[in-house]
DNA sequence: ATTTTGTATAACCATATAGTTATATGGTAA
DNA sequence: TTACCATATAACTATATGGTTATACAAAAT
């Protein structure tokens, strides 16, 4: 996963409520309706994380007569806390500063 | 780690600069004037993004002279990457809300 | 057909974020 | 001491974010 999809991930991740928005559907899919109790905020504003989740593929929907449901996209997370503990190697970066003589050099540490 | 502390944690990741600014950190640690050509911001500006990443415990400061070098803090990014592996627990919530008769019960799935 | 229920979108507001330039602070060297 | 270099902070700007209320849309029920 590149450097600037993992950022939108993680931005789609950095919030209170979308966290503890997934860590229920580890237990149960959900629909809006049911969040809404949980978190004492309006069902758009409910309807407005569980979109940002989807748009980041962190959960799938699934139309259910009138309600729509939401399930954890599991491998997606994994992903995530994977590329976390995974970041590129950015030697070259470095590289390229050292070539420049832009690499700070303290003596005596 | 309680999920506002992630949440927190995860926003100081949020951000592709500091992400990069992780992964080269990865390889050695560099003071502020180091990293300022490498993402063409102003110094203020890579100052105000290792200040988050201190402030969020990701990475340590120590001044060698006239420069402030930052090193990688592995363990606390290796925690922030299990963390999201290992969401809390929930079922709690989901309980109170089938107490209270506020789940959904679709039939003929 | 009309009403009701659940969800999504639009428009708006307050705050947070990431950048800027200007300036203050800390340490080195003339 | 004075000048210089690296870093941090202040003040500001533009945009993103997370909430609200009002409204549109979809499916179900009367």
């Amino acid at each position: 996963m590149d450097i600037e999809k993992l950022a939108e991930m993680l931005k789609a991740l950095a919030d209170p409520t979308r966290l503890k928005m997934l860590a229920i559907l580890q237990h149960r899919d959900c629909c809006v309706c049911e969040f809404v109790p949980v978190f004492k905020i309006s069902q758009p504003a409910v309807s407005k994380h569980l979109s940002r989740l989807k748009t980041a593929g962190l959960v799938k929907e699934s139309r259910k007569g009138q309600w729509v449901f939401y399930s954890l996209n599991r491998e997606v997370l994994e992903q995530v806390g994977l590329a976390l503990r995974q970041l590129p190697d950015m030697s070259d970066e470095l590289k390229e500063l050292e070539k420049q003589g832009l690499l700070v050099n303290v003596c005596c540490e």
